[in-house]
DNA sequence: ATGGCTGCTTTGAGCAGA
């Protein structure tokens, strides 16, 4: 047995919702992380996505922001312990939201925490913003430190905002020490890989060029000009039982897409 | 060098995203 689990900045669920549904129905992911859903939580639209068979936990605010976690019915129970946020960091910005996972037929009690998280965008780098998400990121990482030694099964999924390596970028020329791919972003995100952490997509062959986002502008996407900036963190535990990841573009294809497409993973039920 | 799309906002020009 296995399923996948998956993270995706859907850009506002509002205008998104169909997209996701239609994704999920076509089994695109058990378990799924999104980000930018951009919907207070009185207009969230708790009642479709339980009536299409999920789970689902949430926390917005007005206009910006916004996290959730959808988990399949059919794999899993009803999300606990949903936290809110880094509790290391007040942050007026909802941008984390934990929840723990158990299989409903699995009679082991150790959950998967699986993490929705939505890293700041930054601006430019030597910006307050950029400040701010620097900050952000260093109390991530204490957070994770504590949530990787309460939990052996932990997934740690969303829009980091950072593009880990040149690999990871159309053109590394154009974006060298830019925002989303400066050494101080790049360091914060190996900083989160030493806590014992892996990048699912690196654990599996990929095609050269596969990316998460591209630009609404200037047919980025048609040209492929893109960044890969949405992971999906696996502990050790997991990641043994990662058999295979990866990014589906067929999303970005749609009308009115979102700029980001979904990356998965897909891991095997423990035993 | 700039802005190029898109979504949001007490609806309409400005902010933010990446």
């Amino acid at each position: 047995m296995q399923f996948r689990i998956a993270t995706w900045n859907v850009n506002s669920l509002r205008v998104r919702l169909a997209h996701v549904l239609d994704w999920l129905s076509a089994d695109g992911a058990d378990l799924l992380g999104l980000q930018e859903t951009k919907l207070i939580d009185e207009k969230f639209p708790r009642a479709e996505i339980e009536e299409a068979g999920f789970h689902v936990v949430y926390a917005g605010q007005p206009t910006y922001n916004g996290v959730a976690i959808l988990a399949r019915k059919t794999v899993f129970q009803s999300p606990a312990n949903v936290v809110i946020n880094n509790p290391l960091f007040p942050d007026e910005q909802v941008r984390i939201i934990g929840a723990d996972l158990h299989q409903i037929d699995s009679s082991d009690t150790t959950p998967l925490r699986f993490l929705s998280v939505y890293v700041p965008n930054g601006a430019a780098v030597n910006t307050d913003k950029y400040d701010y998400k620097m900050r952000w990121l260093s109390a991530l990482r204490e957070y994770l430190a504590q949530q990787i030694a309460a939990y052996p099964e932990l997934a740690v999924v969303g829009d980091y905002n950072i593009a880990p390596e040149d690999r990871d970028v159309h053109e590394p020329e154009l974006w060298r020490d830019q925002v989303l791919c400066s050494g101080p972003e790049r360091a914060h995100f190996q900083n989160l890989l030493d806590l014992g952490l892996k990048d699912a997509f690196r654990l599996h062959d990929q095609p050269e060029a596969l990316f998460s986002w591209w630009d609404y502008r200037q047919a980025a996407f048609r040209r492929n000009r893109g960044l890969r900036i949405d992971h999906l963190l696996l502990s050790q535990t997991l990641t043994d039982r990662c058999a295979a990841s990866g990014i589906d573009t067929a999303p970005r294809k749609l009308d009115q897409p979102s700029d980001h497409a979904p990356a998965w993973a897909t891991l095997q039920s423990q035993k």
